[in-house]
DNA sequence: TAAAATGTGGGGACTAGTGGGGATAGGTGG
DNA sequence: CCACCTATCCCCACTAGTCCCCACATTTTA
């Protein structure tokens, strides 16, 4: 599971840093493409798979089903880290999450999420806005132990 | 059950020791994360994958969703504690919490919550005030749950 | 009172973050 | 078809922060 918040910064040749803990998870490749809310979805290739095949199996019939699986698998990258383990982005990734250098990795549970540093601000303040009204609808893990 | 008020010292290195009591239930690792009213929180984890497998079952087609599912993850660390039991606070929470140097760690029956102390009066005045009336609201054990 | 355990501080090894150099493959223009 | 340029990839180096270990002193417990 993919916790936490990490910021790094993008050095000259367009690279990430990926969080020391989840290197592991990435070791026979990652895939990188395009999110909700203007970020980028990294996943591990067997998540990747998973999913891949859901989408696969979408009708080919129906237009919606056409659109999503021509946007998911386009804008798809199966990348591997570097021996530092880094992340070299494409360029229309970098651009549609309008990073400039300032870079969050965060842990979203099955996937990571890389975000540009303002987007990123800006999404956190509607994280807290939303908090209480969220709150609600969870309880306080108190199903058993 | 965690319960109890102890109040310790954040080191130079930004560590705070956990109450040796409940030091055994997070020797598999622990889990803190931001919670209300600037506090942190720390779980165990069996506590913690049971809220983390409810908010992961959420729809990532929803936009509240996601906002949820980035609040929750990536406000959240698994770590362990060192031989000594003591527990390595990561920045942003230390930031969250307005930790200084004087912590307070309570035992809130399923988790811990730990506090900067002035946080820490300030919330406990407004326990002692709103208690009688609280109470009224609560029966004695009588409701399950 | 003696012994065990706990809170606090510090030192050293290691890892991680960042920057840069050189080789190579691909794309472009002549 | 060739030459040049560019972008990417792989390598290494340096610095700073982090983690782990140990030591001491005070407190708690038997």
């Amino acid at each position: 599971m993919f916790l936490g918040e990490y910021e790094y910064r993008l050095d000259q040749k367009g690279r990430v840093a990926i969080p020391p803990k989840a290197r592991g998870d990435f070791s026979d490749g990652i895939v990188v493409t395009r999110g909700y809310d203007n970020c980028i979805v990294a996943y591990t290739t067997t998540t990747w798979d998973r999913l891949a095949e859901e989408y696969a199996s979408l009708p080919g019939t129906d237009r919606g089903a056409r659109l999503v699986n021509r946007l998911v698998f386009s804008s798809a990258f199966r990348l591997t880290l570097d021996r530092l383990g880094r992340l070299g982005l494409p360029t229309q990734l970098r651009e549609y999450a309008q990073i400039d250098e300032e870079v969050v990795v965060a842990g979203v549970g099955r996937h990571l999420e890389i975000w540009g540093k303002e987007l990123w601000d800006r999404e956190r303040e509607l994280m807290e806005e939303k908090a209480s009204e969220i709150a609600q609808g969870i309880s306080d893990g108190s199903s058993g132990k």
